[in-house]
DNA sequence: GCAAAAGTGTTTGGGATACACCCATGC
DNA sequence: GCATGGGTGTATCCCAAACACTTTTGC
């Protein structure tokens, strides 16, 4: 390790993108930036990793600091995504960004209001840096998530209809999928129970609830999809 | 982005996992350690990453000084694998460690000595920090990219017999492949084309060479495996 | 009874797997 | 001629895909 100079760190951020299903629509969080540079604009939620801290400590204190979301209770599954160099990126000078993907339902934002919102990911506004390429990139990140986990749980109840989870199968991946054999396929897989409860729903036949065996994260026997 | 103490950044820090096979086996590219901590010991060839510098330069400017590797022009294939917290790990204090994989045939190590070598991945020394650790990530994350992309041809010369890629991958996946089923699946990939050339090795038949329609990397139509 | 969503089986095609023998060469 | 690795085909099984009607409920 030999270097003559005295060695200057990169500035490190964090960046979270956090994903949940709303109104039938994929939606991800973001804040309207306060401080330039681009003021005014909206962004994924990020900010400094100081010494002494881990990126995913970091990232929650963050989350919950700009947008009012506690990524520890609010989400049933977060990983990190991608390390992005800044050098060129961004006009503060050079920054090492490291990004988290996260997945939700029904969050509350604290201080929802005009500065923070999640918002339906094919129809977003202009963003700040190039979070838009940051948000197709872990919206891939997580088609490829559920294909081969059962990482859908993260958006759904515990308890939920098979309804709803083809459902949001078909919202994140954008295409429909035929039901006889989404029901027939998800109920090999064995990563969901049948329970006894039923979920009534206006004038039509009640359906079953299922519940996922196991809320952990665990890689599937045969890929979906 | 208020915060009120002045901030300083964790250490940045690159670590490389550079695969070849050779001799029938999968090697990583080690070197022993200089200094205190864990002076050596075997580890990644890795490095300090200061500001302005982004980490795939860093990493080629520290693999070629440690190592004696152009990783431009030795590695077929470098991906970015994942970043790591050291905050607890790292006997010096905080840092972070962003981690490349890269994949290459025939690296000749300048100064390949006691301190430089490539080791199978099999059976390695201890090794300082958790490096253990990261290898062993990085031999999943490529068995992955063997399974749904092209990346094997980082592994192989530029005309290669099925035999030398079915034993790629083989070393790779540690376990045996039939041999008319891997051939059949394998061109049907529509990835590789027969040359005209044949490969003389000893008393048997020649086998036909072979070369890949494409040396970048791209993702397969059906997976493999 | 009617509208609305839940629930359910069969057929077909293609890829995965299992498996054994002949071919071309160097010596 | 013999040892060595190269090269090849078929039968079976399972999964993916396509496809339409009956059931249960609220009103």
């Amino acid at each position: 390790m030999d270097y003559t100079k005295p060695y200057i760190a990169p500035t490190l951020t964090v960046d979270a993108v956090i994903f949940q299903i709303s109104n039938g629509v994929l939606e991800v969080l973001l804040v309207k930036r306060a401080n330039d540079p681009f003021k005014g604009s909206w962004a994924l939620p990020g900010g400094y990793n100081a010494v002494g801290e881990t990126t995913h400590h970091a990232l929650h204190r963050i989350v919950e600091q700009k947008a009012g979301v506690d990524t520890e209770k609010d989400l049933a599954y977060i990983e990190q995504l991608y390390t992005f160099d800044t050098v060129d990126r961004d006009p503060r000078g050079h920054a090492v960004s490291v990004t988290y993907m996260g997945c939700g339902r029904d969050i509350i934002v604290r201080d929802a209001s005009s500065h923070t919102a999640f918002m339906a990911v094919n129809n977003l506004p202009e963003l700040a840096y190039d979070h838009a390429n940051i948000i197709r990139y872990a919206h891939e990140r997580l088609k490829a998530k559920l294909t081969y986990t059962n990482a859908v749980s993260a958006f759904l109840a515990p308890r939920f209809t098979l309804t709803q989870l083809q459902s949001a199968y078909e919202i994140i991946f954008d295409r429909e999928f035929d039901k006889r054999n989404f029901r027939k396929k998800f109920l090999s897989l064995d990563l969901i129970d049948e329970t006894d409860e039923l979920w009534r729903d206006g004038a039509h036949r009640p359906a079953k609830l299922y519940k996922f065996k196991s809320s952990k994260l665990q890689a599937l026997e045969r890929s979906f999809d």
